[in-house]
DNA sequence: TATTGTTATACTCTATAACTATA
DNA sequence: TATAGTTATAGAGTATAACAATA
């Protein structure tokens, strides 16, 4: 116990081997999908909506993990690109609905094949076993800290 | 094949939970050092300085993975923080070293213990077989792309 | 008063590229 | 010309907090 005394290094940490393959992958697919001129923020919401149909700003939110504010400037740069659509919603005159336009649904598709890409780039080095082991893992931080990846308010 | 004609969803992909997992550890290790007056990337350099002693920006960028215009901007809040110096080589007018001053060295540690922390609240859950397979898994695709977290230049 | 959402402000991180001073 | 490093500019992502409209 006494024989180490110096401080724990960056690779000790699994924290930083996340940090360093997270960044290089979300890099990575940021340059293929800035052709499209969306970036990964912008996919990740973009796909929700797919899903979703027409939902408010504070339940994606909370989906995504970003605070209400950082949906808001998103939610305006996609519409500034005509990809999603912003409405009111008829029970509650407080609240907004965000829903995608026909462009933006088209789109979906294009980027998901990106992105698919993307993960065969840099975990086709992995065993389907070993990507799977790897998915577990992650799954069970998420769970255990039932993680939002942001806090969300 | 014909089956599913869905675009794959956002948790199909690795690189997702990789970014979930990766923000979060990132960000809880970001308000844990925020107290201490830094940031995570003022941390890798201060860290990797402790062991360098002293070297110049460019290797520097190289190894940590920035650009030389990050890090001349990051060793500037540093310098201004009192935690590093920069100083000339004798050999190269060009060139410029980086080194810990003594408050700089002194903090290394207290940063590494909160790194270390910072691990155990994520990585805890996981057995430490599971941890090593982490690793190895991380690692692996790291010397499979030769990363460097961002390009060089 | 509480909630929904927007807006304003600020800071980190990153990139690209122009620039300065050497070599 | 090439290299070491700085500086300038810009944009993404994030946070916090103030604010307006409505409940």
């Amino acid at each position: 116990m006494a024989a180490d005394q110096r401080p724990s290094g960056i690779e000790a940490h699994l924290g930083y081997w996340l940090r360093t393959v997270s960044n290089a992958v979300s890099q990575s697919f940021a340059r293929k999908v800035e052709a499209e001129g969306v970036t990964v923020a912008e996919w990740v919401l973009l796909r929700v909506l797919y899903d979703a149909e027409r939902i408010g700003p504070s339940l994606l939110a909370e989906r995504i993990g970003m605070t209400k504010g950082a949906i808001s400037k998103l939610a305006d740069r996609l519409i500034q690109k005509d990809l999603v659509a912003r409405n009111a919603d008829p029970d509650d005159r407080r609240a907004h609905t965000l829903a995608l336009k026909p462009s933006g649904r088209a789109l979906v598709p294009k980027l998901a094949a990106q992105a698919d890409q993307n993960d065969e780039a840099f975990f086709g080095v992995l065993a389907a076993k070993e990507r799977d082991q790897l998915e577990r893992l992650l799954r069970k931080i998420v769970s255990a800290r039932e993680l939002k990846t942001m806090p969300t308010d």
